[in-house]
DNA sequence: GATGAATGAGGTTTCATTCAT
DNA sequence: CATGAATGAAACCTCATTCAT
């Protein structure tokens, strides 16, 4: 597995002398004493390390050895391991949201309204597969980081928000079906886009293609598009 | 050392022959000594096992607990923890695509068909929710395990099989699009229905919603056909 | 971690059912049961893997394996490890000494005797490795093993038996010293074609030079014949 | 040893200064938190252990067990049981090419200084048992360890260096033999003073002599000087 | 005689975490 | 704030040996 590609590295060369664990280094260049900064960078180096091996494949000393910082730091700043990776899923999500709002549809007509959200939502996953990651292990957990995290959940809305106010509109001029709220524009949308992050290495070994490369991703792209769209206008006509 | 070198030939042939009869050796007591069973167990074991904690989260020790061996057995079966998951994880891509292979839509119009196939598709997850894991858990490894298990890779057509048939002659009646293939559908399929096994925790804790409690289920069961099917049939008339 | 990688290697293929630890083998070609010649061919193989890894190194699976029977057969004939390791030592005791016997060197004066002696052993412990790396095992373990086999101490006559016989009547010509017996003679002609197989690797390491190859090897005989008779020739007419 | 020298670095302005006053630094309780202490203590029983077990045979339990600290402490200072291995023979090595440098015989005519010479390193050898059986370990191993030490190659320089002075001096006075340069010496004295601790177990029950006792083993010593000066005295005249 | 399956004890190594300064 | 040293518990794995047939 990739652990050991990375663990493999940890020892190179194991130094003349017996140097500790995990983490030894003999910097004092410049910028230390700053502890937000410290935090800040314990975090975001955690947050690769969690994406990339899990939660029980992270090694905090693996964290420490990538950090201008020690282990005992992280224990400083964060108490224990699980604490460090509630935070990273904080933050994770809390930048997730913030960039979610960032999308700005008002101008279109719902029709490329919806294809435009979806469009940019498959390529916000394609960026952020940290992020999606992260979802994947606490899937994998069953939830049981997340649930302790509550301020997550009050993030939710935004992302729907949008969606809600599309649908609105291409209901009432009569382009859109009834029977697909927001909540399922939602997940038919999610799905395909954290699919295509989230199984790309089983699919793209099983398959040899890889999914997130451009001939293919561009294609991917449009075919969301085609397949909202078409799905949100058949029986537009039909009230339910 | 060079006793790495040596035991490198140690297994080669072997394996008496008979094998999937279940139990065809002369088991008497019934409760040892039959090795088919007691390899069986520590798979099944295992495959429960590594879905529910991920790789580096299974112990082997919680495996061996679970069974009626001990953990040496598990040694003496599949050499190392590694062995065991990349059996683990053969066995149930061989599984998963056995029942797939079941799957019956001949003598429906492609219309129905694509629907019929997407509906089981969604059933065939829901129920195998392990497999899911697992292939989350892949993913989690960069697809490390899995290009280990070259025998996989073959399983794949029967997949695509039935849906390259029923798009041709959807196509041919002029009712399906020209722009997806059956790698697209399969991929929009997919991507759907493992959504809501590998996110129902996350997905589930910030909406609320179990998608996998009957009310909900049974309304997205139908809305992937409906989706689906929307997106086949739209541009149906348009060659490309 | 890099082990996985030479691990990897060793379970190779995993084949299809589980076949235990070490030795599972389908054959059936030809000569079997013959209890005199399997017990012969577990020694022989033995012999060399002890010799190559050690008593603590060796491996009764790896014997196991390079061997025709199964690894219950080695505790059949041999009842454990440390009694399959004593009838090794006492076997290549056993043929070393044999060896011996075959040296005649009679009809030449004492001088040529003695030099041809010399470089005769050079050339017998050159060609006997795996002997000797047991008699080094067997000093590792400060004698332990040797000591219970008692019929070791027996063959150690003839060796200095035809030795003494030289000196005597080197002596008696004037041309040998008179302080060296036999005893003395045999240590320095041991210790010096000891130490060229012995530690060939560190030795040849450091200098960079390979002691059992041809230019060396050669020069290094002819070597021992100079010291042995120089030291014997000098200081002869002196009787102590 | 060289570990010394890179651990002088490491620490750089720490230690205070004055050293070999016995206790300078600020250690009250005097028994933790010592880490050179510490150190220095692992490597020490180690030696022990390896040389009276072999590489194979020594158990880190063991190693733990005759130290202060804990088992734990040896991976924390060396990683590895291999790692640990090979600075054990590393620091052999270093130890005693230290002692040899301390050999001087500059006064004496090349007769008794290669006497001298081969004298002083028979008592260093029995002196240094654990040495050499380290060296017989490797040896068994077939030097693969010692291959990754590389530095222990550039310590073999001054162990033959005295020898060829001495030599050069003796052909200039026409004492000594022209056909024998350092390497040959330095071979003849090393496999003679090795073979005397190397195989002391085995030739001591084979000829029922204890080799180490003070009345054969002074018999040993001055035969070593006879031998090695006998033979580079015969055919000083010889010009080759 | 012969065999594949089974095993307990113990081996090396790794982990998150805390201590003393 | 910061740090290197230290640690107990538990992880994975291996060994010589025995059992049931």
């Amino acid at each position: 597995m990739d652990t050991a590609v990375v663990r493999g590295t940890r020892r190179a060369a194991a130094a003349p002398a017996g140097q500790g664990d995990g983490n030894a280094r003999g910097q004092s260049t410049g910028r230390k004493r700053d502890p937000e900064r410290t935090r800040a960078e314990i975090l975001k180096v955690s947050t690769g390390v969690f994406a990339a091996q899990g939660y029980s494949g992270a090694r905090v000393d693996e964290i420490a050895a990538l950090t201008r910082t020690t282990k005992r730091m992280i224990y400083y700043y964060f108490g224990s391991k699980e604490q460090l990776y509630l935070e990273v899923l904080k933050d994770a999500y809390g930048g997730i949201r913030a960039a979610e709002r960032e999308i700005q549809v008002g101008s279109l007509n719902p029709r490329d309204a919806v294809r435009r959200l979806a469009e940019l939502t498959y390529d916000h996953h394609a960026q952020h597969s940290d992020f999606i990651r992260l979802v994947m292990i606490e899937n994998i957990h069953r939830g049981v980081f997340i649930r302790q995290v509550e301020s997550i959940r009050d993030l939710v809305q935004p992302a729907v928000g949008l969606l809600e106010e599309i649908l609105k509109r291409g209901r009432a001029e009569g382009v859109f079906r009834h029977d697909a709220d927001a909540f399922d524009v939602h997940l038919v949308i999610s799905s395909y886009c954290v699919f295509q992050v989230a199984n790309q290495y089983t699919f793209g070994y099983l398959f040899g293609r890889d999914l997130q490369e451009p001939p293919l991703s561009d294609h991917l792209r449009s075919m969301l598009g085609d397949v909202v769209v078409a799905w949100l206008e058949t029986g537009a006509e039909i009230k339910n």
